[in-house]
DNA sequence: GCCAACGTTGGC
DNA sequence: GCCAACGTTGGC
C-alpha cells in the first residue's frame, strides 16, 4: 500500500509586519482570519493548508524574527475582504511564543535552513516549510 | 505573448 | 530613507 503523507505533517510559514498586526496582537486575539492575501503563489499556500497544519509567525520589517508557533483552524474560506472574488483566508490559531525569537540573521547563518523560502523568496508571504527546517527552527526558539 | 513601467515589499 | 527584487499591469 502506498504511503501517503499526513495532511497534518504541513508545515508552513507566515509573515506580517509587526506594525501592521504583530505576534502580541496575535495572542491578544487567540484566534485571527488570515486576510489579505493577494498573491497568487501565497494563495495556492492558503488552499492548500488543513485544519492542524503548523505554522511559524514571522515578523518582518523592525523585527525580523520568528516570533511564535501557530495552528490552522479553519480551512480556506473567501476572504470578506478583498475587492474580487476567488481571495481567500485561513483561520489560524497563536499556540506558544518561542522563547528565543529566531531573528533572520540566524536562519541565514544555519546551513540546514539555507534553502528556506524565507531565504530564496523573502517577498512571499505565505510560504511551505520542510518539517527538518520547522524542527530546526522551533529548537533554535526554544534553546536560544 | 512580450516586455517596459510601475507599485510594493522588505532587508539594509 | 534607500534600493533591489519581485509581481502585476498595460501597451504594443
Amino acid at each position: 500500500m502506498k504511503s501517503t503523507p499526513s495532511a497534518s505533517s504541513r508545515r508552513w510559514l507566515v509573515k506580517s509586519e509587526p506594525e501592521t498586526y504583530s505576534w502580541a496582537d496575535f495572542v491578544r486575539d487567540r484566534t485571527t482570519d488570515w486576510t489579505g492575501v493577494r498573491n497568487y503563489a501565497a494563495r495556492l499556500h492558503l488552499n492548500a493548508m488543513q485544519v492542524g497544519d503548523q505554522v511559524l509567525f514571522y515578523e518582518s520589517v523592525s523585527t525580523k524574527a520568528v516570533r511564535g508557533l501557530a495552528r490552522v483552524t479553519r480551512k480556506a474560506f473567501p476572504d470578506a475582504t478583498a475587492d474580487e472574488p476567488g481571495w481567500v483566508a485561513v483561520q489560524l490559531e497563536a499556540i506558544r511564543p518561542l522563547s528565543h525569537p529566531v531573528p533572520l540573521e540566524r536562519i541565514k547563518q544555519e546551513r540546514s535552513l539555507a534553502r528556506m523560502v524565507l531565504l530564496n523568496n523573502s517577498r512571499l508571504s505565505v510560504q511551505p516549510v520542510t518539517a527538518a527546517e520547522f524542527a530546526t527552527v522551533v529548537k533554535a526558539g526554544d534553546q536560544g
